[in-house]
DNA sequence: TTTTACTATATTGTCGACAATCCATGCACA
DNA sequence: TGTGCATGGATTGTCGACAATATAGTAAAA
C-alpha cells in the first residue's frame, strides 16, 4: 500500500531507485554534477545503466540534463517549493474530488480506519509515524481518484520532490493535531460522496501546508 | 512562441521527435509495439539513440514500457481520454488563477491582442486555424502562469498526449464560436487579475470541452 | 486431444570502445 | 592589462557486440 514498494527488476531500476534516494536524502547534494563515469564506478554498472537512470531521475523532474553537458541536481529553491506546491493543491485537489465520486464502499470504509489508526498515534503524541501517515492518507486519497494519469503524475513526479525539499529542509511533520482535524474533514467530505467539498477541504489542507512551510523558510 | 518550437541537438532528439509526431499522428498506430531494432534501422541510428528516444516517449505517457518485454504506444479509450480532461482541468485552472497573479501589464496586452486576432479569425469563418489558435491560446496562459513545474508538466506530457486523441479520434476544432466567448471571459478576467473568476472559466471551459468530445464520442 | 517440457529464435539489457562536444589553461596580440 | 584564440584534457553521445530474458514452435507424455 505504500507509494514506495517498488521491487526493482533491471539493474537500471536499482541505480534509479539508488540514486534516488541518495538525492532525496540529500546525500548528493542540491545542485551538484552528477558525472556519469563517477557514479557508474561506484555502483559497479556500465555508463549505459547509469545514464538509463539518468533519464528517468530527469523524468521524475529530480535532475536537469542539458546536451553534451551534463546532468545536474535541480536546486531548492523557496519559489521551487512554492510552485510545487501550487501543482500539488491543483492535482490532489482533483484527486479529492474524484475520490469522493469515485471510491467503493470498502476503499472509504479502509480510509476511515486508517484515520482511526493516526488518531490513536496522535493521541499518545506518537508524532514519528507523522510523516508516513501523512504520505499514506494522501496516496490513499489519490488511489481513490481510480484516475491512472493524475496517480502516475503525482506518485512519480510531486512527491518524490516533496520529499526531497521536506527532507532537507528539516521539516519534520509539525502540524501533527491541526493536519489531524483536517484529515478528518476530508473524509468526511469523501464519506458524505461530496466531491465538491473534497477538493474544496483538500485545497486548503495543502494551501496551509504550504503557509506553514513558508513560515518556516522566513525564520531562517 | 508556439509549443512545438524546439530544436534537436543530438541525434537522440532527432529520433525522438520524429517517432513522437509518428505516434501522435497515428502512423505508428495506438498499441502497436515499438521493435528497438525495426526503429533503428528505419532511421539509420544505433539501438542506444531508439532506446533513449523511447524511455523520453515513456515520460511523457506516449508509450508504456516493461522490462525485458518492450514498448507499446498506448492505447486511446473513452475513459482515458476523460481522465486526462479531469488532469487538464485541475492544471490549466490553477495556471489560468496564477497567471490573473504574475502576468505583466505587457503580457495581458499580448493576451488580448492574440484573442483579438481569434475574433477576426472567426468573424471571417477560418476554422482551419482554430487548432493552432486555440493552442496558443492555452500556451500563452499558462506560460503566464510563471510556474515552471506546471509549465513543463502541461506542455511535456500533457498537450502531446491531448493532440494524439484530438487527431486520432477525428476531432477537427467544433465549438469554435462557443470557444471564442469563453476564451473571451477568461482573458476579460485574467485582465481583472479575478484569479478566482479566471480558474473557474478556465475549468468550466476544458469541461465543455470534455463533454462535446464525449458526446462525439458517443455518436460512433 | 490436451498439456507440459524443451529448444530455437527473437528481443531487450548491459558492456566497453570510439567519436563528438565542451571547458579550462595558456599563449599571442592589441 | 585585458581580450581573443588555439590546444589538451575531460565529459557526454553514439556505436556494435555480447549476455540475459521472453516468446513461439515442436515434440513428448498423459
Amino acid at each position: 500500500m505504500s507509494p514506495f514498494s517498488e521491487s526493482p527488476i533491471t539493474s537500471s531500476d536499482k541505480i534509479f531507485i539508488a540514486i534516488r534516494s541518495d538525492i532525496v536524502a540529500g546525500v548528493i547534494e542540491a545542485g551538484s554534477k552528477l558525472s556519469e563515469a563517477e557514479l557508474s564506478t561506484i555502483h559497479g554498472v556500465s555508463r549505459a545503466v547509469v545514464r538509463e537512470a539518468i533519464n528517468r531521475l530527469e523524468n521524475v523532474s529530480l535532475v536537469e540534463r542539458k546536451p553534451n553537458i551534463g546532468a545536474r541536481v535541480v536546486t531548492l529553491t523557496h519559489q521551487g517549493l512554492i510552485q510545487l506546491y501550487q501543482v500539488r493543491e491543483a492535482l490532489e485537489g482533483m484527486a479529492a474530488r474524484l475520490a469522493a465520486q469515485n471510491m467503493s464502499d470498502k476503499e472509504i470504509a479502509q480510509l476511515n480506519k486508517l484515520l482511526a489508526n493516526h488518531f490513536e498515534e496522535v493521541k499518545d503524541g506518537e508524532s514519528y509515524y507523522q510523516e508516513a501517515g501523512d504520505v499514506d492518507f494522501h496516496y490513499r486519497i489519490l488511489l481513490g481518484s481510480h484516475n491512472q494519469q493524475l496517480i502516475s503524475m503525482l506518485s512519480n513526479n510531486i512527491y518524490h520532490l516533496v520529499r526531497m525539499y521536506r527532507v532537507q529542509l528539516g521539516m519534520a511533520g509539525p502540524r501533527v493535531t491541526t493536519a489531524f482535524v483536517e484529515h478528518k474533514n476530508i473524509v468526511q467530505a469523501i464519506s458524505n460522496r461530496d466531491g465538491e467539498l473534497a477538493e474544496l477541504l483538500m485545497r486548503r489542507h495543502i494551501l496551509y501546508s504550504k503557509n506553514n512551510i513558508e513560515a518556516k523558510l522566513k525564520q531562517n
